[in-house]
DNA sequence: ATGATGCGTTCGCAAAAAGAGAGCAAAAGC
DNA sequence: GCTTTTGCTCTCTTTTTGCGAACGCATCAT
């Protein structure tokens, strides 16, 4: 029972994904259940609020404008929130927080070192896990909250937010995939490519992906370190494949290149903010979960 | 299932009135489920909003901020909902209102030229008729909705704005009561009175002031019509009790003056704007809803 | 002192709302 | 022609909400 009515949460959900299945999997609600709850919105206002494709649902201007409202609105309460955080004298605190080994470098580095400066009273117990093992971390209260990459469906965690993590080929600056916007994944078979292996979880929605399309990828090397891989692909040993946080902090660098591949059969990678739904935050926690927000909003 | 969630609403009406169980008594909500809302919206944001004291609930600083916040969303809301009601082409419907026979003056009619003028092509019905029958033509249907005085609790009913409607005395501009801000009800011993007499509305609460404060009142006169009691308080017959409503019309033209009496044994007189709770509103009834709504929240 | 009053809050129970999951018809892509 | 995807509807279960009585506390008038 966050502060906004659920009709106000499923219809942004369903506004920025134009498709009610899409939404019912972000929010982890039954799609029947957000459907319901779009059209009693609809009647409360009087106002059709989507046009009805096959493809799925459009917003028409009445809902472009309250959905223009909603983003006011949310942004509004995100500001409100580290105004009542700071208000109550934000000056110590801690956290245990999850996260997977991809996030131990790049940006969540930088932002606990930002967060150092500003709020040098908080402290943060960074414990990197396996993605499926937070999930009982969390249940059990060993952690405030976790980022993990496709939560499965748990009835006891709650995502807050969550980010799509486009999947594409990691470069040298020079190379030619480099000066694309998008690339499509048949490419995988004209270069020499270095890909992960399992246990790494991007394993297999690549192993899905050369399944789907019938395209034989030209793998050089395999590697279950991600770090190793980047390391390969900077001595110039081929292509990789990673998703756009692994190679985050080398392309802010300079360093490698990123191009999303672009297929539509390819699984989502989502990086999701959980927390245990009965378990209150403690004040530090909640801090940090909306500069994260922030982050999340701005960044990417 | 309003756009806003049961906590914002709960909290604004909580905020207004400083206290849970008049906020209770305005919703026609239990207390109880209301104070569950606070305590749980106060846990979700981390913060205290009220300070309990032992008269009531006062604001915090936090709260402070969150309520101009809400002032703000539910500003947003209401221009939203006309600017859907424009943009929806509202060029013609109609409404059956229901209404008691002291607002055949003064602000409706005003209220319904100006719409008659922007508007032209809704079409409203008005019926007067006595508060108590009300209930029960909203709910068979036939009307859309009511203005009415003090509306006990119906489970079908819903009470989607209401007004606070002050008690006073009514004399001519030049009577020295006039020149007071505010009078208490002592003051009805010492000037003749004109005074309202069954089956008006107005005569209970008098009745019940007069009994509680042991005033003796000095009546020179009584009538069971509000319209006679003015013109003979503008005969300078003598001063009259009368709620602001009554009077807004003469008082607007400088015809007569209205003095609202402080009592706190005074039982309040609220005009309420009800719906049949289960009941889909017209567009022209939602319509004019919105602008009685956005009358009473700048008026008065 | 001593009830009376008004306040927020707690508890158990019943009603209402929301979620889950299967299934439907229609349209799009292959 | 087929599968896939879409929004929507239905029934069943779970969760949330409302209600009313009671409780503890503070204040005020007697």
């Amino acid at each position: 029972m966050p502060v906004f009515s659920r009709f106000l949460r499923y219809f942004m959900a369903v506004a920025q994904h134009g498709s009610i299945r899409k939404a019912s999997d972000e929010l982890h609600i039954a799609a029947s259940a957000i459907d319901r709850q779009v059209l009693q919105g609809e009647k409360i206002l009087g106002t059709q609020l989507f046009e009805r494709l096959p493809s799925g649902l459009r917003l028409t201007t009445a809902g472009e404008l309250l959905l223009t409202s909603c983003r006011r609105w949310s942004r509004d309460l995100n500001a409100l929130q580290t105004q009542l955080d700071n208000l109550k004298g934000l000056r110590q605190g801690s956290t245990d927080i999850l996260i997977p080994d991809a996030l131990t470098k790049g940006f969540l580095p930088t932002l606990l070192g930002r967060l150092r400066q500003t709020h040098p009273g908080i402290m943060v117990s960074v414990h990197v896990r396996k993605s499926h093992d937070m999930g009982e971390l969390l249940v059990k209260g060993h952690a405030d909250f976790a980022l993990m990459f496709n939560p499965g469906h748990m009835r006891e965690l709650t995502v807050r937010t969550h980010k799509e993590i486009p999947l594409g080929f990691v470069c040298l600056p020079s190379h030619e995939i480099a000066g694309l916007k998008e690339a499509r994944f048949s490419l995988a078979a004209e270069y020499p490519m270095i890909i992960p292996a399992p246990p790494l979880a991007l394993w297999r929605p690549i192993g899905v992906l050369e399944a789907e399309t019938g395209v034989k990828v030209a793998t050089v090397a395999k590697a279950d370190n991600i770090q190793m891989i980047k390391s390969m692909v900077l001595e110039g040993a081929g292509v990789g494949i990673l998703s756009y946080l692994d190679a985050y902090d080398e392309v802010q660098k300079g360093q490698l290149a990123f191009t999303p591949i672009t297929n539509r059969k390819l699984p989502p990678l989502t990086l999701a903010l959980c927390v245990d739904r009965s378990r209150q935050l403690s004040t530090a926690a909640r801090f940090i979960i909306t500069e994260i927000e922030n982050f999340f909003a701005e960044q990417f």
